[in-house]
DNA sequence: ACTTCGTACTAAAACGCTTTTGTAGAGTTT
DNA sequence: AAACTCTACAAAAGCGTTTTAGTACGAAGT
């Protein structure tokens, strides 16, 4: 296996050629079409032969390009991220490019750091998964869930008008009145967005907000423990509700817990919904209800939106935003309002 | 933000000193020791004031190293992958390198063609998670939880042999003499090491392997359904069993789903145990007993391993294996055998 | 017969760094 | 005073490409 590989210099020994000719050839350059198609082929089957692969290094050097895009997230073990990057890996990698990751775990010297270490090492543009961003750089960066309108960066976001009417829509149709929130921690880049559109769709279908029954996620453990916490402090209020809007589907988890532990069943006295549809989703016991993002489908386009401003830089950011659309995905954790047992289950 | 970067030609010119010079400063290279503090001081100086940064390509071309290690994983958002990587970078960016991630599906092509493709760009060296390895590459490689004895290749790999001793003790000690099995899919790399060590503590503690009581994964899928099935198919064969040892907690879950529709209660009819400790396996209702594999601490180990064979080439992978202890992780769904009352819950 | 043109290439610079070797001058030894 | 030794640097090669600007040669046009 060892064996090292050959170089241009070699390789152009070998043919009797310079260098300078097997370039222009395998790079199919426009220079190159007064070669005769005898030579082409030579050259062709000497690459072939000595299994020829340009140093990126050299080449890099060269075009000042790395094909190469830097990753930055939350947290590499949190299935939301996770989700995301695996949308990116797949279209990325389909089209040559490489990628590195960095998880800065809302630590901000980190966040302010990793973009250095990027460009120190010229990646070609990155992608921010649900980080907070501000920077305007020489490279174009895309963020997934980022709400800042910043020069030079598209945003990808869900919608958050559509996801919070048909979460709302849901547990209205249900007969649910007394609902209770829990907001995302204050760093989460969705959490205003997602707030202030559950207010205006609360209005809409008649659901009061409430302030006792509004609590928020505290701490930036990936772990459903806050979403354990957050429910406890909604449960001391006394104030009795039906059903439950969590952030994200990790933090429904850990209010099931909490809900559980208060002699409440879920969805029997409180019906539960989440938000993502990460993976472990479906296989909750109950299964979650839950707002679906695409997230694999987000990270794909912020690779393809990516890619496409790499390749014609005067494109630049073009407005800025792309839209997803939820979907709201009914499983075990929602049903009819008890005290409201009139209408019929849908 | 913009502006160009300064090179080391251009800091020399401001400096008025050569380039070479500089060079050997900042690399505190033993050639330099004749230079006088002053003047280093003043080259420092420049450097921070200039915002010089070493071009990673031209150092990379020279030095032939790029700093950066390869990771391959079957599929990055699956929960064992991702804790494996989250200790694989801590460890590797605190040591100033980078990491490609790419996943392969269990496609063996991509198996094939991923490891070339990183040794195209150079990595240093890389890590297999979970992949079945047999190649032997010019950099060094690091395995976790593969099993295969190649040259040039360290494995990291959990104590099997306790692994199955405290779980299947676990079990003896609850009463449990009926335990099913759920075995891991043909192409994971731990499912035949697993497997056979289960047998033999299970003979230890006295318990029975009944064929029909031993099931197994089929198809790719990193969701639970895959564990539905299989403990489908136990649940066909009518012999009873009082506790199930499941693969992994991904499959647990889709066993315990399996159980309930059969109307089995987890864990007063039937206690399971599963495998890994992911993240979600605390928070499932009822939270999951498992055996821990320690996988952020895995990774971690593998990248120290890896650095170090990198950075002293002649310690060849040195033997080969270096394992890690499991532990027994006990929450709600075991507990003791229903058929069997008079011993104590411990 | 002289310029022009097309063909089939090559030379050489450039990308930005590291490292080996060199060297001018001052000081020290013999 | 010649020979050596330090000190404080600099020159230049080289890493492996890409690309621009030639060039040498034969054929065609005028």
């Amino acid at each position: 296996m060892g064996s090292k590989p050959v170089s241009l210099k070699e390789l152009a020994e070998r043919l009797g050629l310079s260098p300078a000719t097997i370039s222009l050839v395998i790079n199919g350059s426009h220079v190159a079409d007064s070669i005769p198609k005898e030579t082409k082929d030579r050259i062709f089957a000497a690459v072939r032969k000595y299994k020829y692969r340009p140093n990126f290094f050299a080449r890099s050097l060269r075009a000042q390009r790395s094909f190469t895009i830097g990753v930055i997230v939350p947290e590499v073990s949190d299935g939301y991220s996770a989700s995301v990057m695996s949308g990116v890996e797949e279209h990325l990698l389909q089209e040559g490019y490489f990628y590195f990751v960095v998880s800065h775990r809302h630590r901000a010297d980190l966040i302010d750091e990793y973009p250095r270490l990027f460009l120190e090492r010229s990646v070609d543009g990155l992608i921010a998964v649900d980080t907070p961003w501000t920077l305007s750089l020489s490279v174009p960066v895309v963020t997934v869930s980022g709400h800042n309108q910043v020069k030079g960066v598209t945003n990808i976001v869900l919608d958050h008008v559509r996801a919070a009417e048909v979460a709302l829509k849901h547990l209205s149709q249900l007969g649910h009145r007394d609902v209770a929130f829990i907001k995302g921690q204050e760093f989460s880049s969705d959490t205003e967005v997602r707030w202030s559109n559950i207010q205006k769709a609360a209005r809409q279908f008649g659901i009061p907000i409430v302030p006792a029954l509004v609590s928020q996620l505290e701490g930036d453990s990936p772990s459903p423990e806050l979403g354990y916490q957050a429910t406890r402090r909604l449960l001391a209020s006394r104030k009795p509700f039906t059903a439950l809007f969590a952030f994200n589907d990790i933090s429904a988890m850990g209010a099931i817990r909490a809900l559980r532990e208060a002699k409440l069943r879920v969805p029997q006295d409180v019906s539960v919904i989440g938000f993502d549809d990460i993976q472990s989703a479906a296989y909750q016991n109950p299964a979650l209800t839950t707002v679906r993002q695409p997230l694999r489908e987000m990270g794909r386009i912020a690779a393809e939106t990516l890619l496409r401003r790499i390749r014609r830089p005067g494109t630049d950011s073009h407005g800025g935003e792309t839209m997803v659309e939820p979907k709201l995905i009914v499983r075990e954790t929602t049903c009819q309002c008890p005290a409201n047992s009139s209408a019929k289950k849908i």
